[in-house]
DNA sequence: TATAATAACTAATGTTATTAGTTTTGTAAA
DNA sequence: TTTACAAAACTAATAACATTAGTTATTATA
């Protein structure tokens, strides 16, 4: 019936986003975490099970995070507009919380863990609902959810590992990129 | 003027990439290449500089590979069908080198290494010949290329982190990714 | 005020990368 | 054939890290 402040589960993990951000999430360590937090490594274990579990808590907070952020960008809009405002709201997740977006993007482990399956089905989710007006097949729609956020994933990661190197404006490159996929997918609704 | 035989650095590099495809990018250590070239750990030392060095090298090589893969899917083809091969190649790349792949995309410690950027850049210049045909300028080639490497990094990297869940053909849906930007390409070139 | 839950600690273990210094060995010259 | 040396592989040692076990300290509540 008593506890004892001090860190928290929630606390330990905003520490670890903020690290991760900060130095890149391989400087994402246990010690370093603790010392960010002036506490001694086997302190953490009180709120995180170990360096894995807590990769894995990085991993689906940035998904939710990450869809969050498209859900408010597609406010008030719809069809190519929300696609295109979807799209830029993933890339400038991903630029504004580099570390955060690593972890989502990061080689699992646990590939079948469900909370991250979850997480990942919600982004599925919302992208088929803005899909929706464009009367597409079941199977239409979730060819092009994966394209989709092929185009988005594959820019924010080349972006986010200096894959741009040219200086040529990073914003316009995506913009035409969503552009013109939405663009092929009207031509190409016609045709199977 | 007297040598040794035994291991040069092609074979552990080699060794590298086979443990790295068989296990995960995340399993090759220093540790466990010696174990699978019946060596003790610091005898690698002779070869690499050590393991930072390493996965740079494995990075670089996946590079040129990746790239030989698309060069030799385009013989004989140009324009749509080119590219087309070029980015099933790319792919099929990924899967067939998982590991090796998976370092061509790891966060680099060193972003200014001359040998990656060298690579990389004969990538951009592979997918630029590919784009001549277009008669695109040169700022409108360079946006492309974004757009294709975002493309097809994106989808194998999803691929390749068990992204994609559902029971849907995976081939199916990156010929269309592909297709649908070609059309896109090919529908905007008009426009700005 | 006393208690109990629990956060934080110290101590210890095992793994890994890395460096220094030594031994071994195969080849090329004598 | 013998010898010398260059380089590969080794042993030993150190430092960073994750993790576990067991102990101490603290604080909210009964």
């Amino acid at each position: 019936m008593a506890a004892r402040p001090g860190l928290d589960p929630e606390a330990v993990l905003q520490a670890a986003i903020a690290l991760a951000d900060r130095e890149g999430l391989e400087q994402l360590s246990l010690a370093s975490l603790a010392a960010a937090l002036h506490v001694k490594t086997p302190s953490l274990y009180n709120h995180i099970k170990g360096l894995p579990d807590l990769k894995r808590q990085l991993s689906r907070r940035g998904l939710i995070l990450v869809k969050d952020a498209m859900v408010e960008a597609v406010i008030g809009k719809s069809e190519d507009a929300a696609l295109l405002a979807a799209g830029l709201a993933y890339v400038g997740f991903a630029r504004k919380q580099p570390g955060l977006y690593e972890a989502v993007t990061a080689p699992l482990t646990d590939y079948e863990d469900p909370e991250l399956q979850e997480a990942g089905a919600q982004v599925v989710s919302f992208l088929l609902k803005l899909l929706a007006p464009y009367g597409l097949s079941e199977e239409d729609a979730l060819h092009v959810v994966r394209g989709f956020r092929s185009l988005v994933h594959g820019f924010a990661s080349l972006e986010g590992q200096n894959g741009f190197r040219m200086g040529l404006d990073r914003d316009e490159s995506l913009r035409r990129l969503l552009q013109t996929y939405l663009l092929g997918l009207r031509a190409g609704s016609g045709r199977k």
